[in-house]
DNA sequence: CCAGACGTTGTT
DNA sequence: GTCTGG
DNA sequence: CCAGACGTTGTT
DNA sequence: GTCTGG
């Protein structure tokens, strides 16, 4: 699953990813996003604007707000089934921008430890992801996603059996492309990321909590050496 | 036909 | 136990 | 994902 | 809005 991830790039490494986008702004690093909260995305409708959408999926057709709280993940074994996502893998994709995600283990005691995984070369990365567009009771639009995940791979099998699906750099455009053969892609991207190209470290349990998100709280959530 | 769901993870 | 909010 | 709430009447 | 279950 992915539950909780990071993004403290500047602007200019995420035009790298995508390079059709306009110059955006550049922005706080954060280091604990969750669920409900913006992440910076690029939908297929649009590859050239760098938006942020809201994480947790309310489809056009519900009624309530609250179904968002389920929708933050999609299976990508499931999901040209399932009714909330299956019209949309053909028309609304989108990537979603991070550069480290957190997992969690359970322990003989009950409680969580937190592992924090990002690439080996620190660099910016993007999630695959479904988007739609939903109307609220005063007829103001809000756009809103949810984050693919896939079977762990060799590195992460050890805390966690799921993982996200990263988008290679070089499948980025395919997957925001309108003429996308989406069956050979998904088929693809159920082939969890490289492990040997990702490193994990344990972190604080101060990551548990969804609301300690300070730059100030980086050495203590990453507490091994590579924060200098 | 109508009512109710529409999801994932992990645990029992 | 389960839902809401971040 | 985790943390925290989970409620009403009536006013200190 | 559309599918599933009864």
């Amino acid at each position: 699953m992915c539950g909780r991830f990071a993004l403290s790039a500047k602007t200019r490494q995420i035009e790298k990813l995508v390079p059709s986008i306009k110059r955006g702004p550049d922005f706080e690093p954060r280091y604990n996003i969750a669920p409900s909260q913006k992440v910076l995305s690029v939908l297929n409708d649009d590859n050239s604007e760098l938006q942020y959408i809201r994480w947790g999926l309310i489809p056009f057709w519900s009624k309530t707000e609250s179904i968002g709280n389920k929708l933050i993940n999609a299976r990508i074994e499931t999901i040209r089934e399932r009714q909330s996502f299956r019209n949309l893998v053909k028309s609304r994709r989108c990537i979603i921008f991070a550069d480290g995600f957190y997992e969690w283990t359970k322990n003989s005691s009950k409680t969580k430890t937190p592992y924090f995984i990002r690439l080996k070369s620190q660099e910016t990365f993007a999630f695959a992801g479904l988007w739609d567009s939903w109307k609220n009771p005063e007829n103001q639009t809000l756009r809103t996603g949810t984050i693919i995940t896939t079977e762990a791979n060799e590195l992460i099998k050890g805390i966690h059996n799921r993982m996200p699906v990263i988008l290679p750099n070089d499948l980025i455009p395919q997957w925001l492309s309108n003429e996308l053969f989406y069956e050979e892609l998904i088929a693809e991207l159920k082939e969890p990321f490289k492990a040997d190209a990702m490193e994990m470290f344990e972190v604080s349990s101060l990551v548990n909590n969804p609301r300690n998100d300070s730059p100030l709280n980086v050495k203590e959530i990453l507490k091994t050496s590579f924060f200098e």
